[in-house]
DNA sequence: CGACGATTTGACGTCTATCAATAGGTGTGG
DNA sequence: CCACACCTATTGATAGACGTCAAATCGTCG
């Protein structure tokens, strides 16, 4: 993996309530920025973990693979998500960049110097895992036990939830990614969005297909959440 | 849920090596020590996480329900195992003791107050945290992308890993229970398991169908990571 | 001993995957 | 700016893996 050392000037910011001393702490640490091209492999599972990331701009999945090519995405992670803290010597999951993402860059070394010291942020790292943690859990009902239309549901609210919204879902992944995340095929997403869409519970705008509006929250949560 | 306030004298133990200094910690916690008769419920998903929990003897299952009844669960907890821990206000899944099973109890409190205190200990109670992660990534490939076969054998496997074992592999845990681990169904879990005897890669021990013997673990390994 | 739960096994059904064809979008190079 | 290649997505036909339904056996426990 490469990476420029330019050193960028401090700068307040605006993510995850969880992450409130995360600025604070950062601005302790060295770190940099860097920008990934579409496609590109921020690291690799088993790469030793030295840098954790925090996204500025983009996009990223971060997936497992059987020795056949089955892929599985474990998350997607969004603007001013923090991901690769792995509080373990190696990666365990690959990631790229789903668009042009741009990413802070912070040593793994300088957050366990500062976990060593002070508790109060090594609370903060176990919040953050927790979080993972907590999605992981959720992940294996959804993979263990919903069915297509359920999962595509949930998948539509989760990103409703998380990406920076206008009125349209701008999805920045395909339909392989979302398959992949939901354990499913893209012909099968693609089935269920179509019926979605003739169902009325959602619209797709624009030309692409990746704009999506959600018409009928309540349904989704309905098609989610079956009695 | 019910639990005794008997104070019990300390005892050394020699449980996973990543707890080394939890029975440290524990020692300078208030702690007691209850028993759960099989199939009753330890907490329930949602109650506050006041406690936790480390098996003295016994299995548990922690899992999650959906409105309908159709159930995942995310781990069995063994012998030694610590669970409970949620670094939240709320327990995120239901256990319930699959055999009769005697727990040493720690009050959360008491973690935290140490975590706050003592940075190494934080980092420890984040280690644990970071296995029940590391866990649950791998249960989502399994459960997203793998077989049945697949999902089978590699249960067989982690099973035989983690079951104090004598030769033979003594599950604690009904068809039913390893299906919702699994994300199949209890037919499909005993078809798997049939053919696999008819294949001669494992046999059943005596009358029950709970006591097997792995004959081949290097198959199991090649179901469980296919080329 | 009798009832009930656990497990196995068979027959059949269905949901999702696979295979295949088509169309649309995007990017590149002449 | 168009032609071409390639990737993405949709849609239909078919197949297969696993689920559902059902029955029989076996073990456990009151």
């Amino acid at each position: 993996m490469l990476m420029r050392d330019a050193v960028e000037p401090l700068s307040r910011s605006r993510y995850t309530a969880e992450a409130s001393d995360w600025d604070h702490a950062a601005a302790a640490c060295y770190f940099s920025e860097f920008t990934y091209k579409k496609g590109n492999e921020i690291y690799g599972e088993r790469e030793p973990a030295d840098y954790v990331y925090q996204i500025v701009s983009g996009a990223v999945r971060s997936y497992k693979l059987l020795p056949d090519g089955r892929r599985q995405i474990g998350a997607f992670h969004l603007e001013g998500d923090i991901f690769g803290l792995e509080n373990d010597r190696r990666h365990r999951f690959t990631t790229e960049a789903i668009v042009e993402t741009t990413v802070k860059l912070i040593r793994r070394h300088s957050l366990e110097a500062l976990a060593e010291k002070n508790a109060g942020f090594a609370l903060n790292l176990l919040t953050l895992t927790t979080d993972n943690l907590r999605h992981a859990e959720n992940h294996m009902l959804l993979l263990g036990r919903k069915t297509a239309a359920e999962r595509v549901a949930a998948f539509l609210l989760e990103m409703d939830g998380r990406v920076a919204t206008t009125d349209v879902l701008a999805l920045p992944m395909t339909r392989r990614d979302i398959a992949d995340y939901l354990g499913l095929t893209i012909e099968t997403v693609s089935r269920v969005l179509s019926r979605l869409e003739g169902a009325g519970i959602l619209g797709f705008s624009g030309r692409t297909q990746r704009q999506i509006v959600l018409n009928d929250r309540e349904q989704l949560r309905r098609l989610d959440q079956p009695n």
